[in-house]
Formats: structure tokens, sequence, C-alpha cells
DNA sequence: CGGGCATGGTTGAGAGTTCAACCAGTACAC
DNA sequence: GTGTACTGGTTGAACTCTCAACCATGCCCG
């Protein structure tokens, strides 16, 4: 056990403005779809997830891993967006443990009602206020973080 | 209401980078407080706010303020912190609406017990894995979303 | 085949957060 | 002073998340 690296002066102000940042942007964004669309934003997560997966259809397991979730907080999840008729819970038959979880209409629909005041948000308040270099400058840090969280996805789910 | 200006694959990609990362990694923190220290994050930051200020003292609203949480939030919290004996409450001599509340030894203790572990882990996972360039981009973009978000503290708390 | 053991997922209790409602106590005007 | 509005803070219910315990099914080896 060796000697604690604190941080210097410098180093403490970019930590506490990364950590105000980051936070008060999620909580931003979180808020803004929890009033604007009822959701939290893990759920919208989900929903986002499952639109792009093929037939909208995920097995839990893939769907908790996408993003870093639990499978129980994903199970309770799944519960509640079955309560409101946004995803159907769907056996897999070849594996009788496994469960499917798939995108109904309505819930497509919420999602599309609630992508448009999202996406506005993240740009308002993430890309707007970012010039071009700094924006790539984002994405080369949040990738070198990612390497050290040893997350194993510097993904590109893009195309 | 104008159309939305959706995000262009490159952007989509530093968004995600970025939330996964920025998620990820206070995501570990706060595991890391817990399971060492088994006081939540946001309890953390409360008592380290109340360490620095005179008297080690701060108005419940204060303390509210100084990060984004809400007079509710604080409340609750500070209820857990006296129940542990970390804080203590003590009304305003002044103004009989107000509490001060007062972090005791036994808290500080516990601040200092937790810091090493939670500096470290802030090291490891942020600024080991970037330059010293990447260092001060990040300051510099955080104080840009700060701004952004309104937050009137591109705050240098530090000296 | 039968006994471990790992895997996929669920469940329930406990803890933190949010939201709205709610007291005081203060301030300010009439 | 009395009425009104505002401020500082608390409370309780609803909700999400976590953690540990728990089924049920699949897997594998003797």
């Amino acid at each position: 056990m060796s000697e604690t690296r604190w941080l210097t002066a410098c180093e403490q102000e970019v930590w506490r403005a990364f950590i105000t940042a980051a936070d008060g942007l999620t909580d931003q964004l979180a808020r803004q779809l929890q009033r604007d669309s009822g959701m939290p934003y893990t759920y919208y997560e989900i929903l986002v997830a499952l639109s792009e997966a093929p037939e909208r259809t995920l097995r839990m397991s893939e769907l908790a891993g996408a993003r870093g979730s639990s499978r129980s907080r994903l199970s309770h999840a799944v519960a509640r967006l079955e309560e409101v008729g946004w995803v159907r819970r769907r056996t897999c038959p070849t594996d009788k443990r496994g469960s499917f979880a798939v995108l109904t209409d309505k819930g497509y629909s919420a999602l599309e009602a609630a992508a448009p005041g999202h996406v506005t948000e993240v740009r308002e308040k993430l890309f707007d206020v970012l010039t071009p270099q700094q924006v790539e400058q984002l994405g080369e840090i949040s990738r070198a973080i990612l390497r050290g969280l040893g997350a194993p996805t510097p993904h590109c789910p893009v195309e």
C-alpha cells in the first residue's frame, strides 16, 4: 500500500469542473425526459437499444450488457415498461431460461415522441457550446476513459 | 417550433462515448466509496463541503446550492448523516427558520478515512489515462458546458 | 444417468431521490 | 397590527436502484 497520490490544485479544479458538468448535464437531460415524456433516462436508453435491434428484440442479458446495467435493474425496468405497454416479454424457445424483450408499437411511438426533445437538449447543452475541435477532443478523452475502465467497447454502433 | 437538428453520425459517436464514459466513471467511483467506506457519493460530497467551510458549518441552503442538490434531498441526507453521528444540526439564532449543518469530529474522521481511496480511484481512472494536454482540454470543455447550463460557477475553490 | 456447477433471470427488502404538500418564520404593505 | 406573499426547511409517498438470495434450466464429467 503506497502513499496516496493527491491531486494538485490544478487537477482538483479540472476534476470538480468535470464532475459538476457531467453530473449537471445528465441531470438536466434526465429531468427534461421525465418532464416532457414521463420516462426516466435509463428507460429511454432501453427503448433506444431495442429500437435499433433486429426485430426490435433483444435478450435480457444483451440489453443489460449493452449499457452497464445490472440484470436486476433491467428486470425491474422491463417489468415497469411492460406495465405501461411499451415492451413485451417473450420466452426463448431454444433456451427456456432466457427471455426476450420486444419493443411494442406503442413503445416505438413513445420513443419517437420523446426523441426530438431529447436530441434538442443534447445539441443545445453539449454540441452548441463546444467548438468542432473540442468535440473531437472530447471523443478522444472519452475513449481513453473507457479504455481505462476496462470497457471493451470503443464501439461505433453508428456507421 | 423549428425542426429537430439531429445528430450527425460523428456527433452521435462522441455523444455515446461521452455519456458512457462519464456514467461509467461516476458509477465506479460511487461503487468504490460505498464498498470501502459505506457512504454514497452524495454524502461524501456533503462531508467535503462541510469540511472546507469555516467552523465546518454551513446553512442547509448553502449546502444544497453548493452542488446541485435539492433542499429535499439534502434534508433527507442530513437526517441520515445525523443518525450515524457524522453531522449535527443546529438552529440559526438570528433566523429561526434556518438550520446549520455541522460536521462532527467523527464525521471528519470518516472523511479522512474515505478520502485516500477515493482520490486514488479518481487518479487512476481519470488522470492516469489522460495526457496533460487532454486534462487541460477537459477543463476547458467542462467549463464551457457549465456556462451552457447556466451554472454561475466556473469556480476555483482550491487555492 | 446423476450430481455438481455455471448461467439467465426474477424477487424482495433496504436505501436514496423526487415531487408535491406542508409548516414555520420573515418581510412588506396597507 | 393584520393580511399576504415569500423563504428555509421538513415530511411522506411513489419510484428507481442495489444487493443478496433465489429458482429454473442448461452443461459437463464421472
